[in-house]
DNA sequence: TTAATTTGTTAGATAAGCCTAACAATTATA
DNA sequence: TATAATTGTTAGGCTTATCTAACAAATTAA
């Protein structure tokens, strides 16, 4: 049984690596970075995981999960997102105050208890966020391709997901009246101020573009394929 | 914010004397193994809490909660008691099954979620073990004023709930047949071996002395008055 | 009322998870 | 390539919650 903290680690590991898909490995002081705590911190327990055989790291290396430590991790992420679209769906919680409940609902130990949650909300395959939930056997599907600010100018796509959690940005997304699975369609990029011009509920609205980075979107034109 | 084993310690406390209502204080030995832990170790979070003033305590004596550590142990027990509830309406959990996982969660700290599970449940007045939830004021009905071993020869009661909460007492008086609300009576009591013999569900029964004591009731004919 | 038993306390250890400060290795840059 | 900047490690400390062993107080029984 891993502690609260252990459960963290492999969390955080598995976000900046293999979720994110652009790299296998992650450094001491980026994963401490990630979890708040400082770099020594990190050190110590990524020794300990070393040794429980949840991770693979050498001294001076950086550091990835192993195929346990990596099952571990992906069910700390179902939970977590069960937990969220339970909150979402059952609860009247809005998607900008999931996340913070749910960093404590996914460390409780009950497999029961998460089987039958998954039955109640129906099985769902992606969380208020957007995000891929791994349904009882570890799978999850690779959503987030694109985000807005990499989308042509005249194309329409729609929204997928978040990349930023905060609840910060996620009020902003709301008050802009973006939301999961609204059209967006891109009017213009300004060169002058590097704004993005957006249709989106039939209104036209400018967006930076660290907003836009932060937007995920599918789009049916550019037809890319989802890899894994 | 107190820790998980603070939150503990309150309430183990809160079972020991207010709940019972036969004493208002408990000795650190009894603490101790109340939560399965050494006395020293129980001894040491005595003090700790009285600096909290969350309990009275003096060194040799006995302890007591104060206002407002009672206040916290009553809300531990409301979140327990409401989470039950949930496991076992929600997500087909027996009643024997939904203790272990609410130990876990009665921890999780948001005001939100647990107003809005109450709301979700109903409101629910008291949980699958027959007892009582506080509402959100921290006011709670006070029943289980008697016990199946109590009750005299020849009167009918019914069902209000348990003492001992553990798995294998419920799936004991779920084997026989009895459960919250069904109509008991007490047909006879039998000097030789102590033995109870009741009347549920058409059957007769018979049931020990140890058995009997853990079977709260409610008697009509008895009209034994509530107190609080 | 003394002695035995029970109950409660103290001191000293341990493990987990965190810290700071000092140092070492690696990588980037001038 | 030498030096500066970044990244990672080690050593030593702190707190929380636990333990054991030894001891002290209170209660019970002879």
């Amino acid at each position: 049984m891993l502690s609260f903290t252990e459960e963290n680690y492999l969390k955080s590991l598995f976000q900046l690596t293999v979720e994110t898909a652009l790299k296998e490995e992650a450094g001491t002081n980026e994963l401490a970075a990630h979890l708040g705590v400082k770099p020594a911190t990190a050190n110590d327990m990524l020794k300990k995981l070393k040794e429980k055989k949840l991770i693979k790291y050498e001294k001076y290396g950086k550091s990835s999960l192993t195929k346990e430590g990596k099952k571990i991790a992906i069910d700390v992420i179902r939970k977590h997102r069960l937990w969220e679209t339970f909150l979402f769906e059952k609860l009247e919680f809005s998607w900008d105050e999931v996340h913070e409940v749910a960093e404590q609902l996914e460390h409780i130990q009950s497999k029961k208890l998460i089987d039958k949650l998954d039955k109640l909300l129906n099985y769902p395959v992606s969380d208020p966020h957007g995000d891929p939930i791994p349904n009882a056997k570890g799978e999850m599907m690779i959503l987030h391709q694109q985000t807005l600010a990499e989308e042509s100018v005249g194309h329409q796509c729609k929204m997928t997901g978040v990349k930023d959690n905060s609840s910060a940005f996620l009020k902003y997304v709301d008050q802009l009246g973006l939301a999961i699975n609204k059209t967006i369609k891109v009017l213009a990029r300004h060169e002058y101020d590097d704004l993005i011009e957006i249709e989106v509920n039939g209104k036209r609205i400018s967006v930076s573009p660290k907003f836009a980075e932060n937007i995920f979107i599918f789009c049916t034109a550019c037809k890319k394929k989802t890899n894994r």
